[in-house]
RNA sequence: GGUGGCGUAGCCAAGCGGCCUAAGGCGGGAGUCUGCAAAACUCCUAUUUCGCCGGUUCAAAUCCGGCCGCCACCUCCA
């Protein structure tokens, strides 16, 4: 299996640190603000990528961080806002009633799960949450210091990015760019302009930790470092995240792990997701196209179509959305959807028949894989799926598939739709209710004494109580509405 | 200014030197099936064509150069 590295900008083959296992770590939601599409489309990169390495057999560890430290939103204190503090007075604004951080955060992390769950995640390991770990953070800042890879300035400790002279290789930034470039502030505290905040000591900051350098919060980047190494070793399999976070984040994330432990790379595999664009451009508050799982719920698109949408673009491909994506992927879920029911009525019928399925599905399978294992290739893994799903309506269709055959079908669309894809709808469990039951009953009756005036009425009135039904060569058969 | 990416049918999107007379989805058209409807299936919907212009090669959507257009990162952001 191969997976593109941004840290050396090719597809290289995974080799695991430890032998059939993999250690992932996403980089997850900021928490004081609600999660959009496009939090979600990389969220939802992360969840494929942990689930097609399941089903190629690994033994993932998945963990994903909740960042709720309200940092500033920069590095220099004095023009810095709090975000946390703009949370917390938006959400007064819409009358929730909230009266600290930690319940801006609790509010956001819950709309994250249900978003998070409506688009059928699987759960990670852990959600480690950054104010837990304020003491495995200054740990890692103490151990930075003691090695001189830090330096105190009063109450605040700085990254010295000089002293690491790999600095600038996952981004291309390195320290002559960067000293280069106009936009970096001159803050008079950093030897380098590049340094970064490891912890800061201000007053001001709605979240105040105590530490050996001053009560304060601690800087951006080393939340992950302290909670990944925690929790997934020194070294790492893979790191994920948004495009956004390649610099300044996990470029001083690689900094501070690698010189706090001497060990590297701190990480094989840095994943990165491109952003999306909705309607050409950046998405944004003022145009409207600032969408949310829940905007999109309730537009009336479920959370599989949502998730088919997002996660049908190769990860590294800008991609550009309008509400017609979703319609499109509507659409195909609904196909796909189809077939699943069709397969389960014949397989759970016990008809004796061909078995021409199998060698269908193997084929199949083994495509699939072929696609996915070049650094998922979703585009043409769906592809495969997609012919697959025609070949076996058109075996349907002649109308000798034996049930053991439409098991094995039964099983590779499950495979790789539900397993790795995650987007086919589960298939409700019984069918329609017994009175619905009944009045379809009654319609087969007025079809066989040709009474299409009440058959259709009759059809009318299942429709009314919320299901669907169609006739086929195998019988009626029941959809919800 | 620096760095990276993209431009394939009405829309989305694979392919990255010959199996391309270019996957797949959506949309559209015609048909099969059906009392009708729905679903499904079949066929059609890029035929000197893959942004444009040159070049390399026996061979290019695929490599090289130039141009045009779009986007991202370099600053909080997935």
């Amino acid at each position: 299996m191969r997976l593109h590295n941004t840290y050396t900008k090719a597809v290289e083959e995974l080799a695991p640190i430890e032998p059939g296992r993999i250690r992932v770590y996403n980089c997850g939601p900021t928490v004081y603000d609600s999660p959009h599409v496009g939090n979600f489309r990389t969220f939802a990169f992360g969840d494929m990528l942990r689930r097609y390495l399941e089903y190629r057999g690994f033994q993932v560890a998945q963990i994903m961080n909740l960042t709720d430290v309200g940092h500033l939103t920069q590095d220099h204190v004095e023009a810095g806002v709090d975000k946390m503090e703009e949370g917390l007075r938006r959400l007064r604004e819409q009358g929730v009633n909230v009266s600290n951080p930690y319940e801006v955060a609790d509010y956001f992390i819950k709309e994250f799960h249900e978003a998070r769950r409506a688009l059928n995640f699987r759960d990670a390991h852990r959600f480690p949450r950054a104010t837990d770990h304020v003491p495995d953070m200054i740990r890692l800042i103490q151990a930075l210091l003691e090695k001189g890879a830090a330096y105190r300035v009063g109450g605040n400790v700085y990254y010295d990015v000089t002293k690491f002279p790999a600095y600038g290789r996952l981004s291309g930034n390195t320290l002559e760019q960067i000293k280069a470039g106009a936009r970096i502030e001159i803050n008079p505290e950093k030897r380098h302009p590049a340094d970064f905040a490891l912890w800061k000591t201000d007053p001001r900051h709605l979240m105040q930790f105590d530490s050996p350098w001053g009560r304060g919060f601690p800087g951006w980047h080393i939340e992950c470092s302290a909670m990944s190494m925690k929790y997934l070793g020194e070294q790492l399999d893979i790191h994920t995240g948004g495009e956004d976070n390649i610099f300044p984040h996990h470029e001083c994330e690689i900094a501070q792990s690698e010189a706090a432990t001497g060990k590297a790379p701190f990480v094989k595999h840095w994943m990165h997701a491109r952003h999306l664009l909705w309607d050409g451009k950046k998405m944004s508050k003022s145009e409207g196209t600032f969408f949310t799982i829940e905007d999109l719920l309730r537009k009336g698109y479920s959370g599989h179509a949502i998730r088919y949408a997002l996660v049908s673009t190769h990860y590294r491909q800008q991609v550009n959305y309008t509400l017609k994506s979703f319609d499109d992927a509507k659409a195909a879920v609904a196909r796909l959807d189809e077939l699943n029911r069709r397969l389960q009525g014949v397989y759970g019928a016990g008809v004796s028949g061909s078995e021409t399925l199998q060698s269908l599905c193997e084929a199949a399978e083994k495509k699939f894989v072929a696609f996915m294992d070049d650094d998922l290739n979703v585009s043409g893994a769906l592809g495969v799926v997609h012919e697959f799903a025609r070949d076996v309506n058109k075996a349907l269709d002649d109308g000798s598939v034996s049930s053991a055959s439409a098991g094995a079908a039964l099983k590779t669309l499950v495979d790789l739709c539900d397993s790795v894809f995650g987007f086919l709808p589960p298939v409700a469990g019984s069918g329609p209710p017994p009175d619905i039951l009944e009045l379809g009953r009654s319609r087969q009756e007025a079809r066989a004494r040709r009474d299409w005036k009440e058959s259709d009425r009759l059809r009318d009135e299942i429709r009314a109580k919320g299901w669907i039904v169609e006739d086929t060569k195998e019988g009626p058969k029941w959809k919800r509405g």
